[in-house]
DNA sequence: TTGAAAGCGCTAACAG
DNA sequence: CTGTTAGCGCTTTCAA
């Protein structure tokens, strides 16, 4: 008794007074826990008056059910980890990224909609900060071939969730866009444009989507009998891939067509591409890679090929709830399209 | 003996197999749950072999600790909600905003070093989803005016971090730029530059930050016995903004410097300046509040007024961390100082 | 219709 | 130096 009336607080009471708890709302109300419980959560036969009675205590006591203890007995927390892989040297970069900023958004509004909660996770080294966190799963967005990271998670037994390089692996489940028909279709809509040396950029990455970008352009260009011009950029950000569409643009053979495969800002690379005598479309076609909402104001707007990643937040939550609430009846990944966007960067004017 | 056994799985066995559990381990080492437990901690006074053994059993067994039933024993979660109040209409835009893509990723980052992690909520109509978190508190970024969040936090008595606007109340911590002054640094510097007629572009807006940079417009204007000519956004994004800008260009009063208050594309800015006749700095100083690494590269490169989002992240969370773990022992908030990054655009080039 | 009691998995007093 | 025991706050059989 006395114990309890002198506080669970430690030495010199905290300015904290201790929370309302479940015994405490039903000692006032003259019920038991179990009524309180059942009045709350609307579950069990109650009689109406009893059930309005705990209600209303709880009410003016400023009842909030201690959301740690539900989990413990639910045996899940309904927190999903999320971390994107790509930009392991600056953990924290992604978010700078248009793609990975919408799909962060869409991916923690899909997943709250069900009433799962995203915790914001770094790559790169600090692995093990989800240790301590009770997580039903992680999302790994993009992960890059040395990253450890799927692997550990897998090891430890948490479900995880990411491209389809896992593809077949037990516990793991995917999304992907399809890299190679994004390609095939844009580089078809170059040619058809007229494009005769359509030139690429792209990041010197190892994730899975930049791979398949790559492969898919050389082996279109050797089946049309097209020459390939390829010019990597050094890092993620604006100002290396300026410097690479720059290269692009200055190479032995002068390109007629500019595929960038790089988050950059659009109003960027048009404004590189003038400066380097090129008028756009007249003189080179372009498209990019991007969901910078920027491209659809510059002069000319640029055409740019949607990576979706709104589809592909709400298509792998979708997905990711399934496996975790049903033991994975459903399938182990999806595909999602992605979407050319054309606009008067890309079109020829004759 | 046979319950333990047949497994806690519910009807049909699941495909996971039960988690390995404290006392498994202990039983599998022949030891106690306590000796297991204190081994893996580091606590307690035991024997070197002993601590090995529990060790090596754990190890050995795959075990991982229940997150869920730590954050119970330990009555916290180390779990802090984010949410941003501005896009309240927009619940999850914000990410696409620089600002906000880097004040998050810091906020992350300087939780996770100390031992938090962030959980994304969405502003707006959805209060009441961290109702079932285990929130330690809740960082809420640049509230709106009409926003029933702070309050509703506060109510439920969970420590709530935000700007200045809730100094004084007891739970409410907050961390805040210095808007008067970093308003006035910038036109002060305009005018040296040059300029007489400095208009204002900023977004429709009751964030305290757009209240208190419009407040010390008109007071500097007044002050400095010099014109006001503000233009108000209609909603953020590029093209609102950009059409703000184009306003404020072709008002009646042809302005010679421009400070663009609102998160926009810089060379979206200096294009649109050039479209209306303008060189860009010789017609027109330019100044945008921005933190998009865009501004660095365009030609001529553009003076930015940074808000410092990662300083703001970092003085705030250590600030929140403080409080969190100490009984706030320490003030209930702290300015954080802008920085004045000038380039090209504002330097008269006479 | 309501209440007592068990137990989710862990840590920390307190005995031995 | 190690083990037994009592909770953290909640939900849920099961018995009254």
């Amino acid at each position: 008794m006395t114990k309890a009336a002198s506080g669970r607080g430690g030495p010199s009471s905290p300015p904290t007074p201790p929370r309302v708890r479940l015994v405490d709302v039903a000692r006032e109300a003259g019920l038991s826990k179990t009524t309180v419980s059942a009045a709350l959560n609307g579950t069990g036969r109650l009689s109406p008056a009893v059930r309005e009675k705990a209600r209303e205590t709880a009410r003016r006591m400023g009842y909030r059910p201690n959301a740690t203890a539900r989990q413990l007995r639910a045996g899940r927390a309904r927190l999903i980890g999320y971390v994107v892989g790509e930009f392991a040297g600056a953990p924290w970069a992604f978010l700078e990224s248009p793609y990975f900023a919408q799909l962060t958004s869409a991916t923690a509004a899909a997943a709250l909609k069900r009433g799962y909660a995203l915790v914001l996770l770094p790559a790169g080294e600090l692995h093990g900060e989800w240790a301590d966190l009770p997580l039903d799963a992680v999302i790994v967005a993009d992960p890059v071939a040395d990253d450890r990271i799927v692997e550990d998670l897998l090891a430890a037994r948490i479900p995880v969730f990411t491209d389809r390089s896992v593809e077949g692996r037990p516990g793991a489940h995917w999304v992907d866009v399809d890299a190679a028909a994004a390609v095939r279709e844009t580089l078809d809509h170059l040619k058809a444009q007229g494009a005769r040396r359509s030139a690429l950029v792209l990041p010197d990455s190892t994730t899975r989507f930049h791979v398949g970008v790559l492969a898919a352009y050389r082996e279109w260009s050797a089946a049309q009998e097209l020459p390939e011009q390829v010019v990597l950029a050094a890092a993620a950000g604006n100002g290396p891939v300026v410097r690479a569409v720059e290269d692009a643009l200055t190479g032995a053979d002068r390109p007629d067509a500019l595929l960038v495969v790089a988050e950059v800002s659009p109003p960027l690379v048009l404004e590189a591409a003038r400066r380097h005598g090129y008028d756009v479309p007249d003189d080179l076609l372009l498209v990019c890679v991007s969901e910078d909402t920027t491209a659809v104001h510059t002069q000319p707007p640029v055409t740019t090929l949607s990576l979706g990643p709104r589809e592909v937040a709400e298509a792998g939550i979708e997905l990711l709830v399934a496996a975790l609430e049903e033991g994975h009846a459903g399938p182990a990944g999806v595909l999602v399209p992605t979407r050319l966007q054309v606009r008067a960067s890309s079109l020829r004017t004759s």
